[in-house]
DNA sequence: GCGGTTGACTCAGAAATGTACCA
DNA sequence: GTGGTACATTTCTGAGTCAACCG
């Protein structure tokens, strides 16, 4: 994992790629799928047509329903029609496109109906493409790419309540693609009758390929797997730096409660800032400009608006009641008792101020960085979460793993120590729509497992009854294997009922994000190592491909 | 020297797709 | 063996963080 050490900055040495797969070029709709407008069949223009699938690919998606997104599509959509379509097309209600809407829905069927062996034609085919341009040299390695399919053209779709939503994302030419790679590399070449943008052999950036979005305006790129050594490495970095705060983390705490107490009013809000940071895991909260992106929040962009005081509160004093949207506009609600000083900065803060002020008025995430890291080199706003997330999962574990439970139980534990970071971090999902459902049939899984169990018993009993007054080889072996019987349904039966209570704990929990991007793996593996669990029960393929420089290096006694 | 902007990177949940299991 | 469903995995791309840059 540590074959060279580059200079500062120094990305890599060679890189050799061969560029972007584009999207497929629009099919025309056939002759017989019509679009109507003011209940008149209408046949639209090929542009105006491939804008309009977009919109007819979404009709049954609540956005649709939206008046922003109606407004921003509308508007994008005359951008593409003809002068003539402009002149009549001037209502989106008129719009039908339900027939539209209908042939998309009976294309997916058809393609669910394919045989095997046309389905096994399109694996192949996406095998080659993987194969082709899947794949970059990177120095001496053969590395994996993330994404090098070029997003296909369509309608934006924020998170939340957007301003932008419904515009409309339009197609990537090469024309606007940049390629980095090596001098000495072999250049991709462009689709024929094309031109890059640019050619740059930037080897300061990990990208491969990048180009610029017309939404946000903002830069996309092409990069390697999260199992390439280039993000590898970072990832290790990102924990390391992580672990070098476990060593001043008391010395910073003590800080910044002496700062509660600072004449300086900026220092206050920072010393109370870094303490939301870092008690309740918030993210920094940079400011964003207004009408661009969904009104979402982080720390330092808290708004007056977006906590409650109540000096009491259910027996608890002092405490904090944070009602906001984070990032992905995913709600933070929580109550928290905190500590006398800070409920009075606090107060202070909101001390004449209107619901939409600023709550930290005298700071900023530039200010609140250059002050960590001055506290601790490399130290910023995030490191806090990554190390409170990876130092919850250790003490998780060590307190919730039983020794004398089996391998299903002691999956349990460490879930459920995921678990506990999921929520501190406050990762969430939309409860699956089949949830109510699957419980109800894990539940009678359980049921009917429990009657085969009390059946099974029964049977046993009997045998030995059988056993005792016959006293035969025969019947003594049947015991025996009644026993065994029992024994498996019992392992059976508990191996459900974890399963339910798991299920339960995790209805709207999303797990994943701090599996991936904020548990040191090495915790993990050492748990596993230290337990006898096999790391697959831990970590699925990709999971074990991205983390394989911790499965390599992490023994089981391994300490964050 | 500073405040805003840009660029490069990590992190995020939904949706699409694949797979295993069961009737 | 088959088809359908539930669950797991992969893909997709939007939304953050943070530091360098620039006027």
């Amino acid at each position: 994992w540590e074959e060279e050490r580059y200079p500062e900055g120094i990305k890599w040495k060679f890189l050799e790629h061969k560029g972007p797969v584009f999207a497929p070029p629009y099919e025309p709709l056939p002759e017989n799928v019509k679009f109507y407008y003011d209940g008149k069949v209408m046949k639209l223009s090929t542009k105006a047509e491939e804008v309009a699938t977009f919109f007819a690919k979404m009709l049954d998606h609540e956005y649709t329903t939206k008046e922003i997104f109606r407004k921003n599509f509308f508007k994008d959509w005359r951008k593409e029609m003809t002068s003539e379509e402009k002149s009549t097309i001037t209502s989106l209600s008129k719009c039908d496109f339900t027939h539209m809407s209908q042939y998309f829905k009976a294309q997916t069927e058809a393609r669910k109906q394919m045989s095997k062996e046309e389905k096994q034609k399109i694996k192949e085919e996406n095998e080659r493409l993987l194969k082709e341009y899947g794949y970059c040299v990177m120095d001496n390695h053969k590395e994996r790419i993330a994404n090098f399919k070029i997003e296909p053209p369509g309608l934006f779709r924020g998170r939340g309540n957007h301003p932008k939503m419904g515009m409309l994302k339009r197609r990537i030419m090469p024309e606007d693609i940049i390629i980095n790679c090596s001098k000495d590399s072999k250049i991709p070449s462009p689709p024929p009758g094309h031109k890059w943008k640019e050619v740059r052999h930037d080897n300061k950036v990990t990208w491969l390929v990048s180009w610029t979005e017309n939404i946000q305006g903002s830069i996309k790129y092409i990069m390697l797997n999260p199992s390439s050594r280039i993000k590898g490495e970072k990832d290790w970095q990102k924990y390391e730096t992580a672990r070098r705060l476990k060593k001043c983390v008391d010395k910073i705490r003590n800080q910044y409660r002496e700062d509660w107490k600072s004449k300086e009013m900026k220092v206050r809000q920072r010393a109370v800032a870094l303490y939301f940071i870092d008690k309740l895991a918030l993210r920094a909260g940079n400011e964003k400009e207004e009408g661009e992106t969904a009104d979402t929040v982080g720390c330092c962009s808290l708004r007056v608006e977006h906590i409650k005081l109540h000096p009491e509160l259910d027996g608890q004093e002092y405490v904090v009641e944070f009602d906001f949207l984070g990032k992905d506009s995913i709600r933070y609600y929580n109550k928290v008792p905190v500590e006398k000083r800070v409920f009075k900065n606090l107060q202070l803060f909101m001390e004449n101020k209107q619901p939409e002020d600023d709550l930290f008025d005298r700071l900023n995430t530039s200010i609140l960085n250059k002050h960590l890291q001055d506290l601790m080199e490399g130290l910023t706003a995030k490191v806090f979460r990554t190390y409170n997330a990876s130092i919850t999962l250790q003490q998780q574990l060590k307190e919730l793993t039983n020794p004398d439970d089996n391998i299903p139980a002691k999956i349990l534990s460490y879930n459920r120590a995921n678990r506990a970071v999921a929520i501190l971090c406050n990762h969430q999902r939309a409860p699956p729509k089949t949830f109510e459902k699957s419980m109800m049939n894990l539940q009678s899984k359980i049921d009917a497992k429990k009657e085969q169990l009390a059946d099974a018993r029964r049977e046993l009993k009997s045998a030995k009854a059988d056993a005792k007054v016959r006293r035969d080889e025969k019947s003594k072996k049947t015991v025996e294997s009644k026993k065994k019987a029992v024994q498996r349904i019992e392992e059976q039966l508990m191996k459900l009922e974890v399963q339910a209570t798991d299920r339960e704990e995790n209805k709207q929990i999303a797990l994943g994000t701090s599996k991936l991007n904020y548990l040191d793996p090495r915790i993990s593996v050492a748990w596993c190592k230290k337990w006898g669990i096999p790391i697959e029960k831990i970590y699925n393929k990709t999971q074990r491909e991205k983390f394989a420089w911790a499965i390599d290096m992490a023994e089981e006694d391994y300490e964050f």
